[in-house]
DNA sequence: AATGACTCTGAGAAGCATTCTCAAGAAAGC
DNA sequence: GCTTTCTTGAGAATGCTTCTCAGAGTCATT
């Protein structure tokens, strides 16, 4: 088990946000260089629980908050359900909300990206950052 | 006060979503076409009041959460704050937010969202709606 | 217009995600 | 080790939304 980079890059988020080093911190941290996915606050801290058991679901809000406030965590609400949190250093993409199961798929289309650049430039503007957001049901007669 | 086109969409609003025509559901199928914002469930409750007086909260979330089941109604959450409704009648837009002065310019491009229909269909999906801003900044040497 | 099957309604309770409160507990600097 | 300051956990509180249920209303049929 190498979770020594995990660590590593965990303390390093805690010293970039201007937050005292704390075990319950580390653990939410750890988690979030461990997600692959988009976890809500709730799984956060259920996984936090697994590396601190007694990381309290204050503290997982309360520090994803902050995080996502200084910019290190970026936030996404998808219609109405819980806020998901991922880490603002990750690769770009977009996202295909299964309406049913609230299952998410990233995608990146570069077509896509190209237009919105060409939007943008008609009105005379460069794009910085954009959100793009498909809610999708599963075709029928589809395997 | 020529009210009267109003309450015929209304009414046509409620017999397309399979809804018994009740006075509550007429004072929000109201509101919903004098809409000319996004308002949420909360003030659509509220406006509905001045149509009739008792109608209860509970009815207006109920009402608009089966109108937008049904397809009638977009929704759109602004950073996890109440859930906000349109006719989806209304013609759509996407938003291209200028991130310096906050000023917001609506546009549509059939040429994204046919891409975005794409992206869903290699997915196994279809799109029930999407929600696309571009935050921008605008480009030196331009007006 | 009365009937009857079924749908709607209001009021308040309940449910979720999230934030707040506060006294006890740690981190960092000295 | 001591002090200042920040953090913490537990639970209460909040805000939005949904549920419960008995009474009232709608609508197709007489």
């Amino acid at each position: 088990m190498s979770d020594a980079p995990d660590t590593e890059d965990s303390e390093d988020l805690l010293k970039r946000a201007d937050l005292r080093i704390t075990r319950p911190r580390q653990a939410i941290a750890r988690v979030l260089y461990e997600a692959e996915d988009h976890p809500d606050a709730e799984a956060v801290h259920t996984r936090a629980r697994e590396h601190d058991p007694s990381v309290s679901q204050a503290t997982a809000y309360r520090t994803l908050a902050i995080l996502a406030e200084k910019g290190l965590l970026r936030t996404h609400t998808f219609d109405g359900s819980a806020t998901r949190f991922e880490l603002a250093d990750r690769p770009h993409h977009d996202h295909l909300i299964d309406i049913e199961s609230g299952e998410v798929t990233e995608f990146v289309s570069s077509e896509i990206e190209a237009l919105q650049a060409r939007v943008a430039e008609k009105y005379g503007y460069e794009i910085v950052a954009h959100r793009l957001e498909l809610y999708c049901r599963k075709r029928k007669g589809d395997g």
